[in-house]
DNA sequence: CTGATAGATTGATGACTGTCAATATGGCAA
DNA sequence: TTGCCATATTGACAGTCATCAATCTATCAG
């Protein structure tokens, strides 16, 4: 394995992703990664994370009021918050006409700790 | 705006992007969340997380050393770590013909930090 | 200098994603 | 029942992304 100058190749080492040892100390099955990405990707979208940010400031909030701030038409805002609730990041619960989402504050407490420690 | 039962609709409320106020407390604005969505984004892929997690368990980790344990072709793991390096997740160094990678702490606290204490 | 090797870059390709218009669904009001 | 309204779903489209083969660059061994 190569230190400063070898000349031989390096030595290789060795349910739900949020299950998971922190990513810092152990390494990822390809099970893990894939539900892990999943949550994470959901997360790697502005639009998604400016509606995470709005439904947890104001702790419960009906998709009629996520349209304006987000600019963005109806199906959007409805195609976000359905991947967001798929990642488990949030849930809605219908009531009459609307649908009132919320975080899973428990769900967002195992990312950090899937994230690892350090 | 729209309690159990009413008619009305519901009233609308109110460096990198690593340095805005954690997700849950504080709405975020456009720009912090496009830069947060970056970082995000970057662990939102199945080979990514795990290419960061054999270099975080490892320490230190070369290139040579990732094509094996991740199953991807030479290119593929270059887009790769150039995607987690950009992020300012990992960090590369060129000892003789070898990049070696580790990860960046700092990163991954300042990101737990950004997803907040809840 | 020459050949070999680690890694980055380029180009092509198929898959996926964000977006919106149009439409469907299901509750509420009159 | 009839019509309206909040969401969900569908379909289409443009842009992005992951992937690999081929190529380029730079370093080391002889």
């Amino acid at each position: 394995m190569p230190h400063a100058r070898s000349t031989t190749k390096p030595a290789s080492g060795a349910g739900e992703a949020l299950c998971c040892g922190p990513l810092t100390e152990v390494s990822l099955s390809e099970v893990e990664s894939e539900g892990l990405a999943t949550v994470l990707a959901a997360l790697g979208d502005p639009v998604r994370l400016r509606l995470l940010s709005i439904v947890a400031a104001q702790g419960e909030v009906c998709s009629c009021n996520l349209e304006g701030p987000l600019g963005k038409s109806q199906p959007t805002i409805s195609h976000h918050t359905r991947l967001l609730a798929d990642a488990g990041l949030i849930v809605g619960e219908k009531r009459g006409r609307w649908t009132w989402w919320r975080v899973v504050p428990e769900r967002l407490l195992a990312l950090r700790a899937a994230l690892g420690g350090a």
